[in-house]
DNA sequence: ACGCTCCATGTGACCGTTCACATCGCGAGA
DNA sequence: TCTCGCGATGTGAACGGTCACATGGAGCGT
């Protein structure tokens, strides 16, 4: 008989390790320090040191002696010992909104698979709403943690406004920011990648194409209707006003039955590909058909838009890249690494079932 | 004309806090220490170290008055120093796989809420893959850090039993464990989840019903078995054998595909909503329809499961909660907290609209 | 053969906290 | 009045690394 899966504790028998005691010098019930690997060693607590920081002149020899003792006693470094002596933490901290969605969290996941790589630690804080308090908070979360190095994955307007005016004190980069300062840019085209979209629709023929975009202060909603924008005018093709959304299928859904109730459209292109699925549902509910009635195309390529139905047409990010180009960017690596680095991040369009002919 | 969205990179013009030097003694190029406090409070360190530590024996007066000073020195503990000589790190570590799904992107936020309500940190490792190296690799990593505890969200058999051999020396939790050591157990009952939504198609008098399950190794995906396997026992309804996936939407279109070739059944319990989603894209590439030909359930009711089409009938996991509690638990708050916190999580059935009676 | 440089290593101080213990009043019980 | 206890504060030593500097040979040009 199985028994349920459960969430169980498991409580250490003692915190010192309980080494089996191999040889001589047992560690005096703390856990082993530099000094212990020297003594039982034989050598300096320096040339420890030195043999953990790769120090060039250091004797094979010496060295491998060092080594061998380090794995008999199971020796860890102190990371404390060490940030407070060279006041580098070598953590990264997080700043994050809405990290439950699939392009933050995919993000997230790459940057600490990037910064770990690099031997850096990862630290994360969510702020829940996107008020000055709630980051102001989570900053000094982060600070007290004496981070080297911020990602600000919540790019919101007033996140950036709000850092600007806390002086942070560490190299940032904010995942899509206002492009304020050129010289240290990253392009990852939210622009370009929206007007991908919108060309798609037009090239379908619609000329009656809602926009359903992301709320007013996200910067990458802002881009992508700027996007919208500026294709729809450089193709002449009449605007009508974007609707702000939050991002959410829910929101999608009831904007998109509201809309509905007058449907003088034939497209919509949602911000995400959430909205886009609501949109879709409503579209459905309203007994019509996707895209017999409305064409759709969403914005992200997250997993399950392949299996919407119709399968959703829509801009893929490569957020996982973007994330190691983040950490590669505050690590400072790109100094002097491949100028491809700091080329454009090109989103693509992948194109399904959601978009076709305009039904009049 | 709003310039591209884009990464921005923000260089500190200098690493030292330029204080506008208020004023006297300027903290002399470092971050104003303890005794820069103490000087210029004109105490002792010790007495501003027992203000930071809240000791009761200070006089209000001499209380405020450090407080004064540090807010005018800007002063922040160095969390390092105090780690070093308390060897405690005050920081939690979470192993994690799968970060970017919905239900481990929300434990995990709602562990760091928790954690930083209670003056904690948290750290995370992804790992890629469940393999042994995998797993002790994202292991060293936090446990480097100097972590206090750890939360291991990658529920795999393997990733437990890896974990026992490694001999954690921290206490842990594991989000879904076998349920080894019932005495630390806080029972998040997926089996009886899985048997709600057996049940539930049972009801609807559905007798051939095949089980779309997740990785065998899988901790969850196992009990969810088990409930379904249980449930389905003891109705006397003849069960098939599961069918084992991968989670992703992907395998359930394939999985779907190949099984509406014979189509010896009326309805599917998939382990989790991607794969319900890719199953009813497969049912309607052949030209049937959810649930007049298959009825399906999900599980964990993704925020997308409402809007999927037809909305989907599932199981809610809250895990939110979840997180919230494996950090009450791993601080310890729980030995003299409210009993009812070490209750079973009941996961909810949220019926929607893709089960029907069976179509023959 | 002499001094110079460089390699391999050792010595002691220091990073910013907390801990253990000492000190100094002051009010209370004898 | 004397001492005991405790409240409020100070003193110096850890904690476990790294840094700056010192030391003692080996190799080498002159």
């Amino acid at each position: 008989m199985v028994t349920p899966a459960c969430v169980t504790v498991n409580m250490p028998r003692s915190i010192e390790v309980t080494v089996p005691e191999p040889s001589q010098e047992p560690p005096k019930g703390r856990a082993p320090s530099i000094r212990d690997v020297a003594r039982v060693a034989g050598v300096s607590h320096q040339t420890v040191s030195r043999v953990l920081n790769h120090h060039p002149s250091i004797r094979p020899e010496t060295k491998q002696r060092v080594l061998d003792v380090m794995a008999e006693l199971q020796y860890t470094p102190n990371r404390a010992a060490r940030a407070l002596v060279t006041s580098r933490s070598r953590t990264l901290g997080i700043l994050s909104a809405s990290s439950t969605h699939y392009g933050p969290a995919s993000s997230i996941a790459a940057i600490e698979s990037a910064a770990r790589a690099a031997g850096y630690w990862v630290s994360t804080a969510n702020i829940e709403s996107s008020d000055a308090v709630s980051i102001a908070d989570g900053l000094a979360h982060l600070r007290a943690q004496g981070i080297e190095g911020l990602v600000v994955i919540a790019p919101q307007m007033r996140v950036f406004d709000t850092l600007a005016q806390l002086s942070i004190d560490v190299p940032y980069v904010t995942l899509q920011s206002t492009g304020r300062d050129p010289e240290h840019t990253l392009s990852v085209d939210q622009i370009a990648g929206a007007r991908l979209a919108t060309r798609h629709l037009i090239e379908r023929g619609h000329r009656s194409i809602y926009h359903l975009a992301g709320p007013q202060d996200w910067i990458e909603a802002e881009a992508r209707m700027r996007g919208f924008l500026d294709e729809m005018g450089s193709q002449d093709v009449p605007t009508t006003a974007p609707i702000l959304g939050d991002w959410t299928a829910d929101f999608g859904f009831y904007a998109g039955r509201e809309l509905l109730t007058v449907r003088d459209f034939t497209a919509i292109f949602a911000s995400n590909d959430q909205m886009a699925l609501g949109v879709m549902h409503a579209v459905r509910d309203a007994g019509l058909e996707v895209p017999r009635d409305v064409s759709i195309v969403g914005f992200d390529d997250i997993p399950e838009a392949a299996h919407f139905w119709p399968p959703l047409t829509t801009v893929r990010q490569d957020f996982a890249e973007l994330g190691r180009r983040c950490v590669a960017l505050l690590l400072g690596d790109l100094d002097d690494a491949a100028p491809e680095y700091r080329g454009t991040i090109v989103p693509e369009l992948i194109v399904r079932d959601s978009v076709g002919a305009p039904a009049f």
